[in-house]
DNA sequence: CATGAATGAGAGTTCATTCAT
DNA sequence: AATGAATGAACTCTCATTCAT
């Protein structure tokens, strides 16, 4: 008997076909949204009646869950991989921006449904989590943002808040339109996108 | 006058009333989405019963209808004002970022909603101007980005198919956070936004 | 202070407005179905708002109410004078149903009316004169046909009940098909109908 | 077999269910009008709740649809073998005649509400098929007339479109009072329906 | 007399969820 | 593992009716 008081009732087979049903859900949802789409859709992408899915799931919102949360821990995992490693500030955005694309190019669809639902969702309790990992996100990225400020590599007018939510939002909006094997890698998308934000898109005189 | 007059299709009514509700409404479809809301809900803020929406509206959906369209109508007029007044480049993205956040502090709301609806809206014949209103959008900008680099005023590595994208998204998606009559001033936004598009977070080196 | 305890509220101004919204209101119940007609169409029909029809009438019932018993009180006008002149059975049969096609005749839309909803209004105490009426319309018919029968102007070979449902109804449903100001007059339809119905179509041999 | 399987629009699921909640759902019909028979009603008499019908049917319409599209087929079935023999007029007619009191003793619930309803249901093009079948209707039974005409069989002086709307009033009709299983064999009431529309009621002098 | 705005009950419908098989 | 059938709550919307103006 595991630690976990979970209910075993669904936990129980193979975990290959959860990933697939979550795959499937994560793509219907990110498509959709996720009150706009039906238990049904979901069933009927995967083949299956909409009933057969609560053998594998306790409900909708558990499928949601479990799409969120696996991706944030993988998030993490890289991010605090990133930070460990105590970089200098530029280096350090640089590594934390390229990773977010790889990110989007792994879990696309949990980034597309995170970016459009967790706002409302951090409220719920079951949702606590998103709240959190904001929390640390908002953290890691100010302080290196404010590192590189004193350190003279970023620049001192700008206001760190606003320059955050600039850049927050542009990295992650990109899952928006984001096609995994399209033309440009996530490394090339971060290259660009690096290349904007620290040196500006205009011609410098 | 035995003439009978057809339905105005609800469009009666003092339109006073009416923007009223619809600023309520959009309030509520920009906290909690257009899907998760209950007429209900827009009812109960409004201080009626769910009915009486349906003398002034036809329905949920045409609400939404009419703060989009209306939101676009408004921004449409700022940004033709703008490019009919043909200044370089670098003085046009000025001018459209600066609208734009303008309109962002008017119509916060129906902003929140459009960012996150207008992607499947966009597909029901209904709401085909949204994708109308991108086309025309996608074209002022890239346009404006060529001429910049033809020109010599933007750099001529970046991809300006992602460029484009990175500065749309971020203009947008600062309505998720913005509030009116917060510290900053819309312009006071968009000179910040602009002076870190155009120039970069890093220090000049 | 008269006799009658109805609610003097709906009972004023001029009862010829009353009539002109009747003679509407039964034109719409007829062609849609009682139910099926909204008191907003026939708002609409009448160049009015819904609303204000509750100046002129208690509610949608009492109107239906009240083109129901003004017409069954003309009918009934009718068939007493046919009645109490004992005419013979064949003559009493050929003066009731030029009676009746002459009240389709004037009262088209409340025939039609009566011949879709009097089935199920009959159940409700407030339409109970239905049932009394129709009672009472059976039992002259019923009577007549039996004096034939036994005064050997009928055939004594049919059902005498059926051929009193047969009779009544074909004379009824014509006002389904009925338009006033058309080719034949009541007193022509009425004169083809009773050749039909006493001597037959079939050519005698 | 992977390949996604369309909506069959609810046509799944056992065939046997449906038939029986059809058969309730036009007794009710028949019983209270379609307009006044609320789902919920339908429900309660079939023994379970409002939104399980929606697991059989698309929609309360979809259920007048099948109810009343069935009954007509079997109606054509019927009538096109009458038709195919090509009998004489008189024969065409008894037969006709009696195929529909067949009719009205297996679909009386039906017949009652095709009666009532599809005056005004003809109009939608869902349910264009009652005008079509109205159409063939009229001509088969004009046409069996006017060769009875042509061939001396019938009265030459009697309007033939008259008498076709009162023969084809009285039959159906019928169903508004008949019940099965009662004194009367549909063949029987045939059998007196037409010997009173063919001889008359009245003797022969 | 009529309007404009609202009420409130109830309608048809949807959908997450349950559960015996 | 999955199905088929049902539940029950909630939802959008309709409509007869009311009433202050």
């Amino acid at each position: 008997m595991p630690a976990a008081k979970k209910k075993t009732t669904t936990a129980s087979a193979s975990p290959e076909r959860r990933r697939e049903l979550l795959t499937i859900a994560a793509e219907v949802f990110a498509a959709h949204g996720y009150n706009a789409t039906t238990v049904r859709r979901i069933a009927d992408e995967a083949g299956m009646l909409a009933g057969s899915l609560y053998y594998h799931f306790d409900s909708k919102e558990s499928m949601l869950d479990e799409i969120l949360s696996s991706f944030l821990t993988e998030l993490w995992d890289g991010y605090d991989a990133v930070l460990a490693a105590v970089l200098g500030p530029r280096e350090t955005i640089e590594a934390l921006v390229t990773e977010s694309f790889r990110e989007i190019d792994r879990h696309r669809a949990a980034v597309a449904i995170y970016q459009k639902e967790s706002k409302h969702l951090a409220a719920q309790p079951r949702f606590g989590y998103l709240a959190d990992s904001q929390q640390k996100f908002k953290k890691a990225w100010l302080g290196t943002l404010e590192r590189g400020v004193a350190g003279g590599a970023f620049r001192a007018d700008l206001d760190i808040r606003l320059t955050y939510r600039f850049v927050r939002d542009t990295v992650w909006v990109a899952a928006s339109w984001y096609r995994p094997g399209g033309q440009h890698s996530p490394e090339e998308i971060a290259r660009q996108y690096l290349s904007m934000v620290l040196d500006g898109i205009a011609v410098r005189t």
